[in-house]
DNA sequence: TTAGGATATTTGAATATAATAATATATAGA
DNA sequence: TCTATATATTATTATATTCAAATATCCTAA
């Protein structure tokens, strides 16, 4: 089997921060250009403002999405490349689909 | 945001299945060709009989691989065609590197 | 400066995962 | 049948995840 030990330690941590339904979620309504900050997640997915900011804060920490804060709200993108890449793969989708022009 | 939330686990549970450092290299051997038995997998991860015989069953429950008897060794192959995407996003290779051509 | 809205952090309890060790099963061959 | 090899299963223990509730922080506006 190829490759060193840290490139599977660091692609399954990865995919380990994208594999829970809620925060899958938050970042396909991210990359699809919906809702972007806590409050709208909150109101789409059903899960209380605790829940859904702690999964952002373990998205974060992946370096899968990062925040700006905007008055009192927080806007979060995705920015890591290559969860795009994999989302798309997921669900079966273009990645260029993803390029955002409208500002939600 | 989009989507019924069954999608969301049901995709979630295949990430899942695949965030194991172990798994992962299990998986991306198979699709590569390389090992296909667990003793060869116990070789090349280091990992003990036990254990990668239990990643092994967690990745066939998960639906993305299944086992064939051959005398009293078990070859292993990826049966998923989701999983071939996403470890190809993942490692930013080409799917078509994956069909193989000789049975190891 | 105080109040309110939006988000983050902390804590605790329930559950899930992971590794090891020990044991069980299946097959092949003497 | 007995033995050895390959793989699977089970039990145990340690650790990680998840959610909810409570609290804290940050910003704006009055």
């Amino acid at each position: 089997m190829e490759g060193a030990d840290s490139i599977y330690l660091e692609k399954a941590e990865l995919l380990k921060a994208l594999s829970h339904p809620v925060r899958l979620r938050i970042v396909r309504g991210l990359l699809h250009c919906g809702c972007r900050n806590v409050g709208c997640m909150e109101a789409n997915t059903g899960q209380s403002q605790s829940c859904i900011s702690q999964h952002l804060m373990r998205l974060k920490a992946a370096g899968i999405v990062k925040a700006a804060r905007s008055g009192n709200e927080v806007y979060y993108e995705v920015s890591d490349p290559q969860t795009a890449a994999v989302i798309a793969a997921l669900f079966g989708e273009c990645e260029e689909e993803y390029h955002c022009t409208t500002s939600q």
